[in-house]
DNA sequence: CCAGACGTTGTT
DNA sequence: GTCTGG
DNA sequence: CCAGACGTTGTT
DNA sequence: GTCTGG
């Protein structure tokens, strides 16, 4: 899972992290309370708009957090789209087109976990933790993206496209499946570039192997709770206690 | 074949 | 309790 | 994912 | 658009 998490760095410096060739003017103010359908940033690679063949450029852009497949008739899903599943996300038709090549990292400096002790009931106690990477200080979730624009009436002008994006995840491993069951698929640095290659087609297979890379990075996380996320600010990371 | 859905997490 | 906006 | 709202009529 | 349950 990963319903919340920060991401600080503006889109220059994530430039330099993830050796971009060109940075949208983005205006993402540092959050370290990104919540589903808020802009974020993420990471493409994409051909030369007239020459397929070409060698691909690495973009920083944003794009809202919850994929919408181009068939759909209304940004807002009835259904949750802001994860999707690496187990299933090749059979699922508002993933499959992505997958396929459409394929992003979404950057993050960390992302937030709830432990939940008790049984759902009365006197269950939900307490978020924040979880990073204390050895490359970033993330990279294996993402997907689409672009999508309102349907209008013959005659009317277009819509704006709007780039939406979408993270994978799996079951939890490391230090962070003490606390929950699932967690976001992150990418090592050396599999970056066959994630993102738009000639590379996006099958299972590719997502079998990105999970299983990921183990390397979920191995070496470190895990603190901290205080109810409300608001915004760097106070929402601080160590409870 | 068409009609209708198209999703995740967590909890039971 | 349940829905929804961020 | 959680946090916060959750409603109508009529009057100002 | 694509998948699947009937």
């Amino acid at each position: 899972m990963c319903g919340r998490y920060a991401n600080t760095k503006s889109g220059e410096e994530l430039g330099r992290y993830f050796e971009a060739d060109e940075v949208d003017e983005v205006r993402l103010p540092p959050s370290w309370n990104i919540a589903p359908t808020q802009q974020v940033p993420i990471v493409v690679d994409r051909l030369p708009k007239d020459d397929p063949d070409g060698m691909p450029s690495r973009l920083v852009t944003a794009a809202r957090w919850s994929l919408v497949p181009r068939w759909a008739t209304e940004l807002a899903s009835p259904y949750p789209t802001f994860n999707a599943r690496s187990e299933t996300v090749h059979e699922k038709s508002t993933f499959t087109g992505a997958l396929v090549r459409s394929r992003a990292i979404l950057p993050a400096d960390g992302y937030y976990e709830w432990h939940t002790v008790g049984d759902g009931a009365k006197g269950t106690v939900k307490t978020p933790h924040y979880i990073h990477d204390p050895v490359e200080g970033e993330l990279a979730f294996a993402g997907l993206y689409s672009w999508w624009r309102a349907p209008v009436a013959e005659g009317q002008p277009p819509s704006p496209w709007v780039l939406t994006a979408t993270m994978l995840t799996r079951a939890a491993h490391g230090p962070a499946a003490s606390i929950h069951d699932r967690a976001p698929v992150m990418l090592p640095r050396e599999v970056w570039d066959e994630w993102l290659d738009p000639t590379v087609e996006g099958d299972q297979d590719l997502v079998t192997m990105v999970v299983h890379e990921s183990e390397q990075v979920l191995e070496r996380l470190e895990l603190h709770p901290v205080a109810p996320l409300k608001g915004d600010g760097p106070e929402l990371i601080v160590p409870l206690g």
